[in-house]
DNA sequence: TATGAATGAGTCTTCATTCAT
DNA sequence: GATGAATGAAGACTCATTCAT
């Protein structure tokens, strides 16, 4: 009575039968966007990395891109979720930690997410698409910078940060801080490379004192 | 009797003939990159671009990646110099706003080199070859964020910038801010955009102050 | 200096270079489109009946129902020139022998050009394109169809025809007869076909008669 | 315990529980084809109207040939049937407006047939199963074709048409008739198309009276 | 040496048919 | 018997590369 489930996915009892494919195919897109950039891969990849024949995806998708662009948010949720559940709360521990937590945290997150959104720039209608997805759900990326500008606020309102600076500039040079740190490591060739992580307690040393002559 | 020469480089009479072809195929290819990511840019757009014939650049270059890794390292050499006659030197004019005009000399940098390095990232093959060949020669990245570094140092000497903290991290600082600012304008939809230079006062107003608060 | 020639075309000296091909791409796909309907020839049956490689229509129509169309239209420009000059003068000979010639043309025209119709139903499309690019120009349907209603006014100019039937529906009734007899042989199987053109004299001879009783 | 039965065919409790679902797909293809030609129709079509799942066909028929053909013949003879109630009785009525009924209920039949049947030129295997099934059948082409002959050939007797031409070319006359009033209908385009019925008078007029001079 | 047409491998997508449930 | 997901063989089209002229 029920049709017949792809040997692919009869490890998934647990599933919806006529859904269960259909999350494979996200999950194995999901994986293939972790290890390549989005333009490399073609259906018949999917297909393959699937253990699924050619034609499948298109029971599920309406064609190639609605499939990646699942992948993508899929991919885009779980790496922002990870990284909402590292951060540090106001108040708690000595600040100058919590923001190596943050910088730490955010060295993860566009250590993985960077090099897929760099490749979206090849397929710009899917780059398009993904952009307006993201924009305003939650763990969107205005979200993930808000995170830390509200962090700062806060520790400031608590008088452990000062009160004279501006938390979104604040927000920024963090952001960026990592960011810098991960093309760094993408684009230098294999032995020049400065470990990222240990960069970090420097950077937020800087950024605790300020560059200003001291008096 | 000399050679024929294609059309589209007669214009050039004081080059040597056979490399005034090639030059005019780089210089093509360079535009296009300045335009759209490599990986839509098809060998028949660059010889219609360069009003070519469509075979000619497998007389100059052994396949369309050479041409195109001559093309990134043209338009990387020429980013990078436009961005070294921008800085400031060290002891002239105030620091802060010398740090400023830092930070818009990177904006513009990145601001035209992100989106061709990010397409980059579609062709590692292309990618490593960039890498390796950027890297160590005059121009390179280190060789920017060095410039950054020095400044820094220099100004730290010179007592105009605290001697206490690291010139490295600043310039991760500094680069990762404008980076952030780049970035943050081709990904976010177009309505939630803000101008990335009228950021930068507070991003080194903050960097100068420091979060510690004041004693 | 100029580009190779695909081996195919290497008999079509005459010829300009840069056309060859296409002409002999729609000669093929027009051949192609005498034997069998539209809607069964492929890209892949074009290239190798005319001995080319897959790809190359591409460079000369935008896609296949581009060629077809040309095709299409070559055949219906052949067969409906063919029947052009296979008609009588009013008043040169017998008018009933002048109106089995007629007819003669008439199957031979549509006993070829109905099946090609007849398969471009399946692709409404290019029916579309099709009867568009038909419409008005000279050959075109209506053209022919006034072929005959002229002939048949001048005939009743002349008082070799009786001159109080309408010559459009004298038109239709000739027309619609060659049409039957086609249609038939191609529906009727194989045993009961009567040879069609057999038949054309009892069909002119009752539309001179008419049907009506003599006194 | 009987087997299950497709919800589809729930209603048809009076049928053969084990060929209702049989009835009902044969049904569902032949309004397929009063919409569109053969080679538009896909098994997920038919299934998807006939709100079955896509396999059953293959219970009840060797391919999607064996159904379309099942229902290639269910629609032709439907046509044919009611193309014959709608037929004159000879001696009854004036004979001109009886071969208006005739030329009426000729549009009608072939209006409806003649864009299956020329959709069926893309499927030759089918279209030759097809002519092959309805030769000899009641109600087969040669069948309509008589009774228009056999009419004719009674009102001659009767004395109500001329007894000196041939009862079949007068009924390939009528019927051509018909056929190129469909054919231009579906052919020119919109703005060009004269109404087709309202052409049968003067054809039949045209017809009755010759078009020999009158003496 | 320059031309630009020819090549053909590789991509996405459709759809008749099969078959586990 | 019925279900509808899985299969895989085509089909149209693109584009880096070759090569006769």
């Amino acid at each position: 009575m029920s049709p017949r489930r792809a040997k692919a996915v009869t490890g998934r009892v647990d599933q919806d039968p006529a859904t269960a494919l259909r999350e494979h195919l996200i999950d194995t897109a999901e994986r293939l966007l972790s290890e390549r950039p989005v333009a490399t891969i073609t259906t018949r990849d999917i297909a393959r990395a699937a253990a699924v024949s050619d034609g499948v995806l298109y029971n599920y998708f309406a064609d190639k891109q609605d499939l990646l662009l699942a992948a993508l948010l899929r991919r885009y949720r779980a790496l922002a979720e990870r990284f909402e559940v590292a951060l540090p709360e106001p108040g708690a521990g000595p600040v100058e930690e919590n923001l190596r937590v943050f910088a730490q945290a955010m060295l993860d997150l566009h250590g993985r997410l960077m090099p897929t959104i760099a490749g979206l720039v090849s397929e710009p209608v899917l780059m398009h698409r993904f952009v307006e997805a993201i924009h305003g759900v939650p763990f969107g990326p205005q979200h993930n910078q808000r995170r830390l500008t509200d962090y700062v606020a806060r520790e400031q309102a608590l008088g452990r940060l000062a009160d004279d600076v501006d938390p979104s500039a604040t927000s920024v040079l963090m952001t960026g801080a990592a960011l810098v740190l991960v093309v760094a490591h993408h684009l230098l060739p294999a032995g020049a490379r400065p470990s990222p992580a240990i960069q970090i307690p420097a950077i937020v040393d800087t950024l605790m004192r300020g560059l200003a002559p001291r008096p």
